[in-house]
DNA sequence: AACATGACCAACCGCGGCAGT
DNA sequence: CACTGCCGCGGTTGGTCATGT
């Protein structure tokens, strides 16, 4: 029984929670206003230090855990609304298991509710619907067995075909630009990446949000998710813009993305070069997560309108 | 009424990243 | 540069409650 403070067997418990005397399981009335009234006066942070400091007999990783999940004034409490559940339909499908991801998105929602939504409800609710929830795909890839899939009321998915059929040009291509020194913004519509690609034309360029390593353009990088127009060479000219897919093929920011998380980006590994785009650096190895969570190219409402266009 | 099963979700655990030294 | 300790994340567990038999 786990509440219980087990003292046979695992030898490799973190020291916080093996320490004699430390209290487990469910938190009592008194201990939360114990640690509430400590964090409202303290504030966030040194948990490690926290239970001796507030007079807890708890680890500092349990009352971590208990703020951030429970405690905190933000988070919100009730039912998921069909709003929100719509949003992290979305938001996986984007981000896969990145809890804490699309929790940021979701303003007073936890990484540990929406985690426990997910595997509760919607994991459920896709496979009922022949919707694989670890990719968004359909389970049987039979094109008879995988007609369009209604999630909710409000949302859509289309089941990709194994061999998607050539698609006309779409509206929803969506360009960016530089709008400041370290965010990129949509503009018009310029052309349709497919049709670029059907002329059998050699890509212009490869994306530079994507690709760019300070060695950028790379026309031969595989990872060609979108395509640079309108410039000639590394530079940093203002008005340049690029073409990032039009949303509507083959999931293809949504691989895209995966294929970044799940480090299979050919080396070198995709960084901002500082002289290419004037971006922060992201010093971990997943640039995407980070770009996304420092809203260094999709900011907030960025990703949300990108997220509506789908 | 008693028991079995399933759903839900709070809490725990191990690990990786990162800052500090 | 290497080491150490803390923090935060994602996966998992198991207690509680609801529902079915």
């Amino acid at each position: 029984m786990r509440f219980l403070s087990s003292t046979s067997g695992s030898v490799n418990k973190t020291p916080c929670c093996s320490k004699v005397g430390i209290k487990r399981g469910p938190w009592t009335p008194e201990e939360d206003e114990v640690l509430s009234n400590y964090v409202k006066r303290e504030g966030e942070g040194r948990w490690r230090t926290l239970p001796k400091r507030a007079g807890l007999q708890r680890c500092g990783k349990s009352c971590r855990l208990r703020w951030m999940n429970y405690l905190r004034p933000s988070v919100k409490r009730g039912h998921i609304a069909p709003d929100e559940e719509d949003l992290i339909l979305r938001l996986h499908r984007l981000l896969g298991n990145r809890w804490s991801l699309i929790a940021g998105r979701i303003p007073g929602r936890t990484d540990n509710e929406i985690k426990n939504y997910w595997n509760t409800h919607l994991s459920k609710k896709l496979i009922s619907q022949g919707i694989d929830p670890r990719n968004h795909k359909p389970l049987n890839p039979s094109p008879a067995a995988s007609p369009i899939g209604a999630v909710n009321n409000n949302i859509n998915f289309v089941a990709v075909p194994a061999q998607p059929p050539p698609l006309p040009p779409h509206p929803n291509a969506l360009t960016l630009e530089k709008a400041s020194a370290n965010q990129y913004q949509p503009i018009s519509i310029v052309q349709d990446v497919r049709s670029v690609m059907d002329d059998g034309n050699q890509p212009p360029l490869s994306l530079p949000v994507v690709a760019g390593n300070g060695n950028w353009p790379q026309s031969s990088n595989p990872m060609v998710m979108g395509y640079q127009v309108n410039a000639t060479s590394q530079d940093n000219n203002a008005g340049q813009s690029y073409l990032v897919d039009n949303f509507n093929n083959e999931d293809t920011l949504s691989s895209f993305l995966a294929t970044l998380m799940n480090d299979n980006f050919p080396s070198p590994y995709p960084r901002w070069s500082g002289g290419a785009a004037n971006v922060p650096l992201a010093s971990t190895i997943s640039p995407t997560v980070d770009f996304i969570s420092q809203g260094a190219i999709w900011d907030a409402d960025l990703m949300k309108s990108a997220l509506e266009t789908l």
